[in-house]
DNA sequence: CATATATACATTGTTATACTATGTACTTTG
DNA sequence: CAAAGTACATAGTATAACAATGTATATATG
């Protein structure tokens, strides 16, 4: 069946989209945490990441210093790391939301 | 920099992006040959397909049943291989749209 | 006429990243 | 007290874009 090539496709678009994803999520300002990144993003978009997709990706930005991570004692439970966006994150956001505009404005070109 | 950042970025974006775009090219039923198909899909959506990533991705449709390819002598000059799109590569391409579209949606949600 | 450029297909090796599976550890709920 | 939820993390696998390289023909240019 072609279902597995959807999802497999679906599972290639997803590259790259994600960390748009995420810095989008955090170009406001607000820290969040890995696991509620998951769900605050499974709730405005519908799509679903990994835990074991987000991690690595928090890493990746991080390492590019696009965001940085805090670690917070919770009152009770575990201590929850805390990400908030870069100066150099916000003008990285920028371009890829220029880039991907024109993406976009492509495929529909295309599409019709 | 960042500008090596965003480079890979636009790679990984590409990931799914390609098919997409090369089997809405074909959609109409128009054969096209390799070569032709980077110039006309950079003509109409500036985004530059490598050799080296086009070739390969055609394999790729073609063992999935989504396109068929043709041998065709030339009067002169190197035979072209055209291909063509196949009905479940139609159906495919109908499916890949919606995803696209609900992504964007997502997206421009997001982005605001 | 030799060389560069364009046409046309193809493969190999490298790199990046999503995902599954697995693991740790604490808390809440039935 | 077991199950489900919260919260972080890593190892291994699969996939795909790309650079580099190779083959071969045709045409333009100095």
């Amino acid at each position: 069946m072609n279902e597995d090539f959807i999802h497999k496709w679906i599972s290639q678009v997803k590259k790259g989209t994600l960390s748009f994803i995420v810095l989008n999520v955090l170009k406001g300002g607000k820290a969040y945490y890995g696991y509620d990144l998951i769900n605050e993003i499974k709730k405005i978009t519908e799509i679903e990441i990994a835990e074991g997709t987000l991690y690595p990706l928090m890493n990746r930005l991080k390492d590019d210093k696009l965001i940085r991570s805090e670690w917070v004692e919770q009152e009770s439970g575990i201590p929850r790391k805390y990400y908030s966006i870069t100066p150099e994150g916000k003008n990285t956001v920028s371009k890829m939301e220029e880039y991907w505009h024109n993406l976009n404005n492509s495929v529909l070109k295309i599409t019709k």
